[in-house]
RNA sequence: GGACGGGUGGGUGAGUGGCUAAAACCAGCAGACUGUAAAUCUGCCGCUCCUUGCGGGCUACGAAGGUUCGAAUCCUUCCCCGUCCA
């Protein structure tokens, strides 16, 4: 088997440094994989992220299925060589589809049937063939097909996410167990996905029912889609409290740069998110001293590089000026330039935290990254 | 010299008697963004006053006069701009 995972220190929130081994890659976690839905990391080169240290990276399976489509790229040699990319990829399934483009599906018990944002044909997206497009894709991590509903959310809508989960996750880890079989080894994970909304035994139900499958890893779902934040850190340290050491936490889809931390003191130990790619593109740049909305006037000619304590190949070379101007002329580079120094500063924020874990003292910097952001920009 | 067409808020440009401080878009200013339908979306955008309200006052559709209860809109003169003719 070409995966492990390893949990080699601990800190005294209950944060874990580990390391995660794929067919592509050893990953030091607690990690951040930035958000590549449609094969890309949007205004990144596979060389700047192998530049900038990613690891692991996003995809998405329900927008690669309706393009280019999962046949294709599996003919082409799977996503890594099609995308080249030769470190890891988690793919998504589509369950956050069931949210996001929650006005074009229809749910049922067999699966969702989506109408595509594309060109409007319908697609029947079940568990089984949520399997089936990430073994085509090839990624590392395939996520099984879930129920992720907004919040807060009434109990009854939540009990029934839980239990529609539960069912899809036990078709896809069934069928997916067949297909390994059927194919001998097959170098792919499946996390399962525990849901539950903000009840808190709603959420233990959740992880009991997936940990009955053995996931070789577990994802925490439906968070961060509008309870407060106290909430998200509550729900996932009530699911954390209950899944096996032994294997890797992922917490979907968060988070700010200041929760990220929290988020590891929970015992997770991968977090994902589109904010550094998609704020970036919108001109709002995290840094050390919090953040700087570079479309601003008051940076029209500041001289100074975006995070002066940052170490980025653009902090080293532009000035906030000249991103300032990139934007307001809406050129391309505004989103590169941005994009690239957001993900720097994601992936630094995760180097610091296993450092912290290292010595004990994540507590420490979670606050000071607290109080940074409390205070705002300089 | 003549014939048309036109001059509207920072820009482009709708509006041809009241519902118009004046559509829409751009620019400008500010904000949002958490497993990406997002290089997107939202708010403000003449000046001013306050008891901040679908509030009051003032100024404004080339200029000046006029008609009208009421004018960016109708009339007169003038000034500009464009096209064509001489």
């Amino acid at each position: 088997m070409n995966f492990s995972f390893e949990v080699s220190k601990t800190d005294p929130t209950g944060a874990r440094r580990g390391l995660l081994n794929t067919p592509h890659g050893a990953i030091e976690t607690p990690v951040f994989m930035p958000v590549g839905t449609a094969a890309t990391v949007k205004a990144l080169t596979q060389e700047a992220l192998e530049e900038l240290g990613a690891g692991i990276i996003l995809a998405n399976t329900y927008h690669l299925y309706l393009r280019p489509g999962h046949e294709l790229v599996r003919k082409l040699g799977g996503l890594h060589q099609f995308m080249s990319w030769p470190r890891a990829i988690l793919t998504d399934s589509g369950g956050y589809q069931v949210f996001s483009l929650s006005e074009l599906r229809k749910i049922t018990d067999e699966g969702v049937r989506f109408r595509s944002h594309l060109d409007g044909s319908e697609h029947l997206l079940t568990p089984e063939k949520a399997v089936e497009i990430q073994l085509a894709l090839g990624s590392d991590i395939a996520m099984v097909l879930d129920e992720c509903i907004e919040t807060p959310a009434p109990r009854d809508k939540a009990e029934a996410a839980v239990n529609r989960t539960a069912a899809w996750a036990k078709r896809a880890r069934v069928y997916f167990q067949e297909c390994a079989q059927r194919n001998g080894d097959l170098s792919q994970w499946q996390f399962g996905i525990v849901q539950g909304a903000t009840f808190a035994d709603l959420r233990h139900e959740s992880a009991h029912q997936l940990l009955e499958l053995d996931f070789p890893g577990y994802a925490v779902g439906g968070l961060a889609v509008g309870e407060p934040h106290e909430v998200t850190c509550e729900m996932a340290g009530e699911v954390t409290a209950i899944l096996p050491q032994d294997r890797p936490r992922y917490l979907m889809g968060v988070g700010r740069p200041e929760q990220l931390a929290d988020y590891v003191a929970l015992g997770i130990d991968m977090m994902d998110c589109v904010l550094p790619t998609r704020a970036a593109r919108h001109a709002c740049l995290y840094t050390s001293e919090g953040r700087v909305l570079i479309k601003n006037a008051r940076y029209a000619s500041d001289q100074r590089p975006i995070d002066p304590h940052c170490a980025c190949s653009v902090c080293r070379r532009y000035t906030r000026a000249y991103l300032r101007h990139l934007f307001a002329a809406g050129e391309i580079t505004a989103a590169i330039l941005a994009t690239h120094h957001n993900v720097h500063f994601y992936l630094d924020i995760m180097r610091q935290i296993r450092e912290a874990i290292g010595f004990g003292i994540l507590s420490k910097f979670s606050s000071e990254m607290h109080a940074r952001y409390a205070a705002g920009p300089a």
